[in-house]
DNA sequence: TATTGACTTAGACTAGACTCTAAGTGATAA
DNA sequence: TTATCACTTAGAGTCTAGTCTAAGTCAATA
């Protein structure tokens, strides 16, 4: 799979997926004949997986981590559960943090639709 | 309230009290005798509900733009209650978003608690 | 009185995550 | 066969949201 194909695909950049991979989060992807990208499907499986995880909000550099464990094999698997258990926790904290916005701003929508503003801001 | 009292009943520094009062999210501050911030009940209230959004992931831009029709009146509100209600539903949709990823996450460390990890990544 | 410590300002710097530019290569269409 | 197009690289630039620095002021303590 070509690189634009990818990044259609995946609704990204090929510059994101280019950085990706220079930062060694995906491949090195394999190159045809000609030195263009040809994604296999492992490739597509990783970046599938770090699109999700990023877009909950980890940060590159974690997954990084997590990358570079997976690929020192075996000896590393606790150590890969527990930062995917140490993330968890920080995730389901974010969403607590973002639960909690959200019903404030719901109620001061609300005020706003009974036209009961008084307040600050 | 000094800026040192706001920046630890909120947990956050003074340079980003001063940031935010610089972008004009907050104050202006009212300044004691030596020129010092004397912070007000209701710039604490705007601080309060400018973390608490931001800390959700609504970006300052979006913050100094509701701020900004708040300071023109009346005659915003229509305005800003449809800014609160677009912001309400990126939020719905981030913790959607999120909870997706946890769950691929809760997933994936439960292969690994079961030893049943064969696959990429 | 001298020094310490908390504040003030303007403005430079940083980290994270891209995003763009310039220069170049290879395959295909006119 | 020349032009176009999608790709390649290294490296520079951008944006957001702070964070830090330098130089200075003021009040309190040694």
């Amino acid at each position: 799979m070509t690189i634009k194909e990818v990044a259609e695909k995946f609704d990204m950049t090929n510059d994101t997926l280019r950085y990706y991979e220079k930062v060694g989060l995906v491949g090195p992807v394999k190159k045809n004949s000609s030195g263009m990208r040809d994604y296999s499907e492992s490739d597509l499986k990783r970046i599938e997986f770090i699109k999700c995880m990023h877009s909950a909000g980890i940060s590159i550099e974690v997954l990084k981590k997590y990358v570079d464990l997976y690929d020192e094999g075996e000896s590393t698997k606790l150590e890969r559960q527990h930062l995917l258990e140490e993330e968890q926790d920080k995730l389901e904290e974010k969403i607590r943090t973002m639960t909690e916005a959200l019903d404030k701003l719901k109620y001061k929508i609300e005020l706003y639709k009974t036209n009961k503003l008084d307040e600050y801001l």
